[in-house]
DNA sequence: AAGTCGTTGTAACCTAGGTTACTGTTCAAT
DNA sequence: ATTGAACAGTAACCTAGGTTACAACGACTT
């Protein structure tokens, strides 16, 4: 499939992109589509060819976070961990915008482990880059208020949709940092003030990235 | 070296173990000791051979943060980041009590991949470990409040040093959680109220490990 | 035009937990 | 026995941010 050579060719070897494109089922989805939710078992590593998916965490309440999103050229770590057990998904991933994967079969996972270097540079690399994103996403938590937060959603939304407009409502925002509407709006005044983004109805813009 | 054997020969090959002992560097370290420092960067993994040791996080203003910990038969996941490129550390890692480590060169880590399948599962396994470890960290943070957050603290310390008795001061507690002493002082006395704790000078005690 | 629904602004209030300050206790050193 | 340092108890206070309530606004359907 074309799509993957474009992705993927500077990441794998032609043997190892020529299997992709046998074994893999590519699929792609809406935007807002779930593509794996918390306690689902899967047997297929999903590689992002095209768009984005938010990984978020939830407790026993339905209480909800972001814990970070995959882009083009990364895989789900997290799923890695439903391929090498029997293990299930601790995590929901759903698209943000049109999205295209490639489906590997588990079993392909190992077999390439042995076969192709870039194999376990890419998935070795992987994990480093999510345990990176987990440990940021802890400091945020530990070490930064709800302003800060804030701040730092708006820009890393703005920089995975490639746009300084975000278009979602205060409570779609709250959700996502576990936080209430009223809250948002308020700090969303605040940033506003400050001359760090502007927001209209369903609209923010982020000054720093405004051309 | 027979310790090795004694902790890892049900994980590995023999081959694989004769490898280890060959080529590894055994170390021991008294409690409190610093392997590794943040912004630190190193060239050979740990293998934790016995013992324990205490993976912290730290923003600019030296605010900390308990992440994990390590036990034997554990290596650590974020070293592993810099043997695979030339990262350096984000994290602290500190011995909670007497430990022996293995250091085995990055370079062998990577051979190995390719000649043990038992070293490869060895691997994956422990970066799935700590990603569920960094996670449920971020489900403390995000959706637990502090005096959950302490019992669940003790409850942990309990567990790896296999031991009800906590010897700890309120701020070395504190410090671990980024809070502060006055808080956890308050919390412990609700904690023992309830009869989840009994707390003396420098000791508390876990009632539901109380044998 | 009127009604409805999702969204936002804002005020009033509450609570967890951080901060400061002061007291008392234990224990080691002299 | 006296001093000093580390540790713990407690009160008083403050603030971030969560909660409830209500009004206003825009966009739509009828």
């Amino acid at each position: 499939m074309a799509e993957i050579e474009a992705q993927f060719n500077f990441l794998f070897e032609p043997e190892l992109l020529a299997e992709i494109n046998e074994v893999a089922e590519v699929g792609t989805f809406e935007a807002d589509t779930i593509i794996m939710e918390i306690g689902q078992r899967i047997d297929a590593l999903p590689l992002i060819i095209s768009g984005s998916i938010k990984v978020m965490s939830e407790d026993e309440k339905g209480n909800e976070l972001l814990l970070y999103y995959l882009e083009t050229g990364d895989t789900c770590a997290m799923t890695m961990q439903c391929c090498t057990g029997t293990k299930r998904s601790k995590i929901r991933a759903l698209t943000e915008e049109v999205t295209t994967l490639a489906m590997v079969p588990a079993q392909k996972l190992h077999e390439w482990m042995i076969k192709y270097q870039s194999w376990r540079s890419f998935i070795l690399e992987n994990y480093d880059h999510r345990l990176s994103e987990m440990l940021e996403a802890i400091d945020n938590l530990a070490f930064h208020n709800m302003e800060e937060r804030l701040y730092k959603y708006l820009r890393d939304k703005a920089m995975v949709t490639h746009s300084a407009e975000i278009k979602m409502t205060h409570y779609q925002i709250a959700n996502d940092l576990n936080s209430s509407r009223v809250v948002i709006s308020r700090l969303l005044k605040k940033l506003d003030q400050d001359g760090k983004v502007k927001h209209h109805r369903n609209l923010i813009e982020v000054c720093e990235f405004i051309k």
